[in-house]
RNA sequence: GGCUAGGUAGCUCAGCUGGUUAGAGCACGUGACUCAUAAUCACGGGGUCGGGGGUUCGAGUCCCCCCCUCGCCA
């Protein structure tokens, strides 16, 4: 049994993600947690919200809530909607919580205590109306170089050139449009990245099995220019991670808070205290899956996310734990993921294009967008949703090759010989033949789910349903039940025990019609088969089990041109 | 403009270090079956592998040039 620490990228907590954020990270992580789950292994699985910066201010301020209680709220929505998709967090933390705030105080301690923190004085602009100060984004005005009256504070989109905040005509603050502006002086404290270029490029050097996606991305970074840069990690806001060394007040840093991306992954720790706190374990408990000094030397450790997030969880969170000059864990492997596109565009949180969590629970159940996703994951390449696709994929994949098997074999066998596994009987070559073709292809399902090659495990999964139609076709039970009933019972039987063979191998894709096809077979026996042929031995003759209504419904074509309308424009 | 990844059957995609007639699923056509959600199973049609050069006995697979899509960066 190994020990395997899985995370997934934080979602922001400013709204609801889209399908294309789902797939992205939290999903696939799941299947893996799932599937690692299954075969026995300890997993801890881990996701939070992130929750600090100004995106959730400015929320926040839309919604007239205090930033804290807008948070604590859309964590709420968000953690529904995982379980709406079954996602199976050991714990969904939040990136404010205490555990985080005394975390990301300590590795901050940790790095100025080692050297690898500096004040930086810079000036910036302060808008009096605000009573804030504005990070580039946040403030608008005339480009000096080419008229455009909208460029931003740190480039102007219109003619592409790069500006300072202070080189803009009329500057207003983008967040109220005050023009009561100033320069005021202010410190802030970088990472000092450089410093351990060094020891980063060894490391990546060191992950040969690592995609090239992810580690070209790295590369870029650390070669491009001047190399790695220190990245400033403290922000002039109310909302976010006092800025503290450890315990301790930091000098001439009062009322500054973290940036986000220094506490963010720092909540992957923070969230597992979370859990142990959650559940009444010790500190101890946490600290195993964390410190190689406290046992966490023989965790593999894998994160999940989108290839955005690839420079954070190569560069950046590695500083911070290398140069904290302690033992905590780094990751072993990363697994990156391509964009989802919708219809022929991208989806996007900010236009309210695609559809979005929330939405795709309130017209289907999460087996078929947990199905559809996965197996269309965005691994190689970006990947296209389109609704044609989709209900082709549902109905036939899930409605018509697993679901109608097992409605074809428990309806047949009740009106034969009642809702009791048959006895007697022998099985014959052509059985054989499956147990001996399921025996390979379980084996290669194996393999992909190990190496987290998401469509290559449903392709597999897919082709392991098919063979138990393709085996009932050329048996033919229902012509053979006229003659021969004791075999045909053995037929039966032995389909009987492929519906919770497929109940198992499935699980980590469908978890819900996986649950209803075990009730079904009335048992809770969730074994992996370690043989085949002695997995379909499982439920013995006399086992009573109950025919389950149709395990998926099919799309119409009238609810597919419905919802492609529905979700066509831009969200409400 | 720089960089990454792509451009393979109508659609969504596989094709590792170059090697027999280029694969899968869907869609389409024909047949079989009738237990089942008009489901299933078998067989078949369909591609000059973005374009052009080159290396090689042999290239979708390597090299060069060009075109197109997507993303990141400046």
């Amino acid at each position: 049994m190994a020990r395997i620490l899985i995370t997934s990228a934080l979602p922001y907590i400013n709204g609801i993600k889209h399908l294309g954020n789902l797939v992205g990270s939290q999903l696939p992580a799941d299947l893996y947690a799932r599937y690692m789950r299954a075969r026995d292994h300890e997993v801890m699985f881990i996701c939070a919200t992130d929750e600090h910066g100004t995106p959730a201010e400015l929320a926040a301020a839309k919604t007239g809530e205090a930033v804290d209680a807008y948070c604590a709220r859309m964590h709420e929505v968000q953690a529904d909607l995982a379980r709406g998709f079954r996602l199976s967090f050991d714990h969904y933390g939040r990136s404010s919580s205490a555990r985080n705030r005394a975390l990301t105080q300590h590795f901050a301690g940790k790095l100025a205590e080692n050297g690898f923190i500096e004040e930086h004085s810079e000036k910036q602009v302060y808008s009096i109306a605000d009573g804030r100060f504005l990070p580039d984004r946040y403030i608008e005005g005339t480009c000096p170089n080419c008229g455009y009256d909208r460029a931003r504070g740190d480039q102007c989109e219109n003619c592409t050139k790069q500006l300072d905040p202070t080189d803009l005509i009329n500057p207003r603050s983008a967040i109220s449009g005050s023009t009561d502006l100033e320069v005021r002086e202010t410190k802030h404290l970088y990472l000092r990245q450089s410093l351990l270029k060094g020891e980063i490029d060894a490391w990546i050097d060191a992950q040969t099995d690592w995609p090239l996606l992810t580690t070209s991305i790295a590369r870029k970074w650390l070669h491009d220019g001047d190399g790695l840069q220190d990245r400033g990690i403290t922000r002039d806001l109310h909302w976010g991670v006092p800025v503290k060394k450890g315990d301790a007040e930091w000098p001439g840093m009062e009322g500054k808070v973290f940036y986000v991306w220094f506490d963010a992954p720092i909540e992957y720790i923070a969230a597992t205290a979370e859990w142990a706190d959650a559940t009444d374990k010790s500190d101890k408990d946490w600290e195993r899956w964390w410190r190689t000094d406290k046992g966490a030397e023989d965790v593999r450790y894998v994160q999940f996310m989108g290839k955005d997030n690839v420079p954070f969880h190569t560069l950046s969170f590695p500083a911070t734990i290398m140069g904290s000059r302690e033992p905590w864990k780094l990751v072993d492997y990363i697994k990156s993921f391509n964009y989802l596109n919708y219809d022929g565009g991208q989806f996007s949180t900010s236009q309210g294009r695609g559809v979005f969590m929330d939405q795709a629970l309130s017209i289907l159940p999460p087996d078929y967008w947990r199905w559809w996703l996965l197996s269309h994951a965005p691994e190689s390449s970006d990947s296209e949703f389109t609704w044609e696709n989709f209900q082709a994929s549902v109905n036939k994949d899930l409605a018509d090759v697993l679901g109608n098997f097992v409605s074809r074999i428990t309806k047949f066998c009740r009106s034969k010989y009642g809702e009791v596994v048959p006895e007697g009987g022998e099985t014959g070559e052509r059985a054989a033949a499956l147990v001996a073709e399921l025996e390979i292809r379980v084996r290669a399902y194996e393999s992909h789910m190990e190496a987290m090659e998401v469509r290559k495990a449903a392709a597999e999964l897919r082709a392991i349903w098919a063979a138990g139609n393709e085996y009932l076709q050329s048996a033919a039970p229902w012509t053979v039940v006229k003659t021969e009933p004791e075999r045909a019972a053995a037929m039966v039987r032995l389909s009987l025990n492929l519906v919770r063979l497929y109940a198992v191998l499935s699980e980590p894709f469908i978890p819900d019609a996986a649950a209803v096809m075990l009730e079904a077979m009335g048992t809770t026996d969730r074994s992996w088969p370690g043989n085949v042929a002695a997995a379909l031995e499982t439920l013995p003759a006399g086992h009573a089990f109950t025919t389950p209504d149709n395990l998926f419904r099919k799309i119409t074509d009238e609810e597919r041109e419905d919802w492609e309308k529905r979700f066509s424009g831009v969200r409400s």
